[in-house]
DNA sequence: ACCTGAACACCGTTCAAGT
DNA sequence: ACCTGAACACCGTTCAAGT
């Protein structure tokens, strides 16, 4: 007999890297980076442990290929004709979203930064700038520049965020903080005492879109 | 007898939470993260893995002392009286050199973000900022999302140094990158295409400079 | 008070054997 | 070609027992 045509071409029974890494991502959702185990894969995808060795090459391909898919999500549905300083922030707004949906991906970030998703974010931030006027000369820098603040302090407000998320909440926490910069040494440190009682008053996602706000005005007024 | 007062305070050969933690730094930049364990900071330290636990809570507890190690170090030192904006590149410098210097204390950062070395860090750049005259009403956003900068994109340029770390060198593995780019659909990623050369060149250190640069003059121009 | 090291309950990964 | 699951070589952490 003729080799057969992949007529099915995805039994919905079958082992695939895709439904391989949909899983991982619902067990670290849930219960973070420990809690992924190839065990408790196998067991969810009612497979042995070794199965899963054929679609993928280990550990950290598994994260690496989840938090790839996070991220792409978000990046793909990019608005097409908002203005410029818009269109960056939505972009931006997007990975933060998805980082603080999953803190997990911000880690993984810090660890293995070339995503698959890393030319889309070029893309748009990259064209958008561009279209802000900035000069060619300038464009590659001041867009490397702005991905890596995008990644990195999405970064740091989902490592923010797994404090409160184990229990405690967000106000107790930032309170007690607060507290401790409030007990230091005035004369060492004015400038905190001063502003200690700001800290748990603060929007995480207003801050951050205030960074990037900050960033683009910089790139934009830097130009020259 | 009377109580012995503690004459030596600290006998050389005695365990203490800072030996364990130098220890545990000089196996984490030797190896990375997976190179430190317990059987073998004992075997270091000439004693049994249990008594590490003595005198820390366990690995997370003692993953964080040595970050929070690291950027202390940095961050005591910073210049006095040096121009607001020079000071800023300096401390800035600092944790980008330090993070640079010990990779997985990058990783670290993203998983537990309220460093000891936090406080010096919002004093050191908050007291600049308002040097340069940023008003209060903005100080503490401003200061927060510099931090934010600062620790992110160090995190991040950390993690793209990983890459080359491990055996191939920079220009290797960056070329291949930027060949890949180059490879990517033109039409649907201008942009790439046509900055994806410059991406073996640029120097991170510098790169990052200038990110900081551009945010502190973002900062400056957005003042009102 | 501090240290020892065996024991416990896990891991990621491999691989002969199956279909 | 793809899956199974026992086996291997590790882990972090605990804890009775020592000094």
């Amino acid at each position: 007999m003729a080799t057969r045509p992949q007529q099915s071409p995805r039994r919905t029974d079958a082992l695939s890297k895709e439904r391989i890494v949909e899983a991982a991502i619902e067990m670290l959702d849930a219960g973070g980076e420990k809690a992924l185990t190839f065990r408790g894969l196998a067991a969810r995808l009612a497979t042995g442990s070794g199965a899963i060795y054929w679609h993928v090459a280990n550990k950290d391909e598994l994260l690496a290929a989840a938090t790839d898919d996070v991220i792409a999500r978000v990046v793909t549905d990019v608005a097409g004709d908002a203005e410029p300083r818009d269109a960056i922030r939505a972009m931006a707004l997007g990975v933060f979203d998805a980082i603080d949906m999953h803190p997990w991906a911000g880690v993984q970030l810090s660890r293995r930064p070339w995503l698959v998703a890393l030319p889309q974010l070029f893309e748009g931030f990259g064209s958008q700038l561009e279209a802000l006027g900035v000069p060619e000369r300038v464009l590659f820098d001041s867009t490397s520049a702005l991905v890596g603040h995008v990644l990195g302090a999405a970064g740091q407000n989902a490592a923010n965020g797994r404090l409160y998320a184990e229990g405690t909440d967000r106000a107790a926490v930032l309170g007690s903080v607060a507290e401790e910069w409030a007990r230091l040494d005035p004369a060492r440190f004015p400038f905190v005492h001063r502003v200690a009682a700001q800290l748990p008053e603060h929007d995480d996602r207003e801050q951050f879109l205030t960074g990037v706000d900050l960033f683009v005005t910089g790139i934009v007024t830097t130009r020259a």
